[in-house]
DNA sequence: ATGGTGCTGTTATACCGTAACATTATTCGT
DNA sequence: ACGAATAATGTTACGGTATAACAGCACCAT
């Protein structure tokens, strides 16, 4: 799917939560749809810098916040960045996976496990929080 | 288990390893160990200046990361903190329950889920390699 | 127009983590 | 035991990550 396509994707994705893409969230977006995986926040800010002349912090955590909140990027909390969501309307909770090798990443649908994990773990009085899994690993390629 | 005995199951696991858990990352390990779940970085910082007077970052993160890389703690990433490992010397994936209010750990058997887990990702041509999973959410004590 | 709500701008600051180099302790070959 | 190599720790300084708090603006419904 091309940065074209996904963003109108993301347009139709947000009208049907009643939540609003605007043209600061859709620069976002755009931005880290620029970049191939795992995008840091400083990066997008340095970009948007770039185009508007001048941005704060606050305002890219507050866009990458919503993208997030809204299903449209995930968190990579153990890298300190985002990536885009490739199952935008179908899940919200992704199983990245970060080849230890090369680095590139890969996006599973983990709602199927969670929802037995949620079984679980409510059996045992824990509720847990909407978030998604990453796990290390090798890629197809580099299981030479 | 308590302090003491875990204190000692470090020791065992270390001269095991044939690595060494020397007076500093003993004395960081038992920082961590009086806390009940979650501890971050700069807590123990503090804790270490009260106890020695002076202490920098690098002296608290570089025994934490021994700590990780030897398996007697775990980072959770989410949180940016640690966390003790219950389960030193037994090679088994555990699945870790991290309240993120009150900051203490609950514990799930991981078997099956990293068994479907592993079925999908194998599926995309991905190898998951042998590790804890993390997870966020709320206890029972912390769920309003 | 008025007030409410949500979005964005702005300043300032707190928190998290590491690079780089100096120094001390430990190990190991001889 | 000695000195060289290695590992661990001390120290300074900095860079990356993230949020609080308040101000202004845009939009919509009344």
């Amino acid at each position: 799917m091309d940065a074209a396509c996904f963003l109108e994707a993301a347009d139709r994705h947000c009208q049907q939560q009643g939540v609003k893409l605007t043209s600061l969230r859709r620069q976002v977006l755009e931005l880290v749809l620029g970049y191939d995986g795992v995008v840091k926040a400083y990066q997008v800010l340095a970009d948007l810098q770039r185009q508007r002349g001048i941005a704060a912090p606050p305002t890219v955590y507050r866009a990458l916040d919503f993208l997030v909140a809204s299903g449209l990027l995930h968190k990579v909390d153990a890298l300190n960045g985002y990536i885009v969501c490739r199952h935008v309307g179908c899940s919200h909770e992704g199983l990245i996976l970060v080849c230890s090798q090369c680095g590139r990443v890969q996006e599973l649908d983990a709602t199927p496990m969670l929802a037995l994990l949620r079984e679980q773990a409510g059996g045992e009085g824990f509720s847990i929080a909407p978030q998604n899994l990453l796990l290390t690993g090798h890629c197809q390629g580099c299981q030479a």
